[in-house]
DNA sequence: TTTTTACTTTAAAATCGTTCTAAACTACTT
DNA sequence: AAGTAGTTTAGAACGATTTTAAAGTAAAAA
């Protein structure tokens, strides 16, 4: 399925900047990134963008599924094209994240789901100390 | 041990602003709040406190391991007196944190720690949506 | 096609949470 | 009591993100 396939597929116009963006990010290889991230490979590639669109369109791509928004406490937003679901290491010191692929974790027991919710997603968070 | 002594022991001076928040904070009672929410309580308890001081209060108690930050990709720092290792449901709607104790979870399996790393900590986090 | 409509992009301003600055203050040491 | 090192403060500054409102564009209707 191509891009503009995607797109329209999640309810998405593909715009020109979509486009764009899409080909970036869709592509298969997994990766972490923020907004100002994405914007210096879109100049990179030839192209320009408002900072405003690209947030739009981040937001859009998360809302629709196409990325995933990482549970982080950096000031900056970090995005994951990996949207299965999977567990991050993060090192505490440089803020990088590494993904774990789910079957890497094995949740043996669960505690009970909160009245009048379901379960939507379980991320676990390794936490890491540069060895001394 | 008071107020006084557990910040000394930390290596904290007991200043006047900072035995105001261990009390409202290290009362044995574990809760999620932000920095606003701090400063509401401040103000009602009839004192007050330039919202810098309440930043630095607050980074000060965090780095000493008084209290912790929750990993979440809300705007806002969220804070958590709860400083043993524990786990949170998260209400994707609200952006409300409901604690899971350490016991409540088993993690059977666990990936391999990245060479040169300690696991310094894992987080467990239940995504929940409202059942419709 | 052409026209219409709804959605999208944009630069610039605004907002929000947080940090910085530098001067006044205070806890602790001498 | 005096010195000094750490702390608090208001207000300015900052960085990430959102809003604004006007111009542009994709899709639907005619």
């Amino acid at each position: 399925m191509n891009n503009k396939e995607k797109l329209r597929n999640v309810g998405l116009r593909p715009t020109k900047q979509r486009m764009i963006i899409a080909k970036i990010l869709l592509n298969g290889v997994n990766r972490h990134f923020t907004a100002e991230n994405l914007q210096n490979e879109i100049n990179s590639s030839g192209n320009s963008m408002s900072i405003a669109t690209i947030y739009n369109c981040l937001k859009k791509f998360r809302n629709c599924g196409l990325i995933k928004q990482v549970e982080s406490s950096k000031e900056t937003a970090i995005f994951d094209t990996n949207i299965n679901q999977h567990h991050h290491f993060l090192d505490e010191e440089t803020g990088e994240l590494i993904d774990i692929e789910n079957e890497e974790i094995n949740l043996f027991k669960l505690p009970e789901i909160p009245k009048g919710y379901v379960n939507s997603g379980v991320e676990v968070l390794i936490k890491l100390r540069r060895q001394i």
